[in-house]
DNA sequence: TTCTATACTAACCCAGAGGAGAGTGAGGCT
DNA sequence: AGCCTCACTCTCCTCTGGGTTAGTATAGAA
């Protein structure tokens, strides 16, 4: 079950690399960190997550339907996924109302608004920089004509 | 930040939405704007692009393959392809020496930096918050066995 | 001569991301 | 009796993220 790669010797016959898999447990809790945090970040780093936090953080706790509206162009399917999964991570809350035609409603939790917060600095990132970066993508677009 | 459906009555057959695509170019600054920060989140908050933003701002200019080696895990095509595109998008800059095992190396210009700053606050947030999440999702897991 | 190192590109392939559309369940409205 | 509402789920389909393998160019080393 474990021995993914145990002695593994080749392991880089094309792939690049595989650094950050296994040395030997000598000092795993150094980069088991780091490894850890990059697996949280390839999660939560997910481009439907970002705005599901964006648009729960601004208008407080909100109905299925509306998020989606809220986030505009996402399918059904996305906004259920999105929503389970960042439930799964604690980021939500799933409050379900038992009433005939079905009400559930969306909150962050604490651990959402800090995440939120966390974020925050990119959102302002982009929002500073657009211009910076549409010109770099045009100058890039013209220099290699293909 | 701002609002993104101002009057919005219903344009919803069965996809959620598509607020993001168009409607008249009546008052389009204000959500060209919303619209153009979230493709650029949506572009930029990818893993590989995070993870090589990180290495290229710990160790400096770095080399193709080095690159590689440090990210870890990633195959040639991908970083071939993030690198590209982070390229395109004016977050490093590419510079090829004409020697002959050819070299290359790739650094962050001043807007890859100022973006690795910006995600600074996430990376804290997710070694801070790493043990949160790990409950989180096994209290889910529990409560929802499926 | 053959091998090596470097930074790629090209072709092939698979799994999963993600959209479209239909279906569902239960009670209230007409 | 039928239709509507909401929050889903299910199925079918396409597109792309991503891995693997192979190949290229060139100079120097063995």
């Amino acid at each position: 079950m474990n021995s993914i790669l145990e002695h593994e010797e080749v392991l880089t016959p094309r792939t690049v690399n595989a650094a950050g898999s296994e040395l030997g447990k000598s000092e795993l809790g150094d980069m088991e960190l780091d490894t850890l945090v990059r697996e949280i970040i390839g999660r939560v780093a997910d481009k439907w997550t970002m705005i599901a936090l964006e648009v729960l953080l601004e208008h407080g706790p909100l109905r299925f339907t509306r998020v989606g509206e809220l986030i505009g162009g996402i399918s059904q399917k996305m906004l259920t996924k999105t929503l389970r999964q960042m439930e799964a991570d604690g980021l939500v809350s799933r409050t379900i109302y038992p009433v005939i035609p079905p009400r559930v409603e969306y909150e962050l939790t604490e651990l959402g608004k800090s995440l939120s917060a966390a974020f925050c600095g990119v959102w302002i990132w982009a929002e500073k920089y657009r211009e910076a970066i549409k010109q770099a993508r045009e100058a890039f677009a013209l220099s290699n004509p293909r």
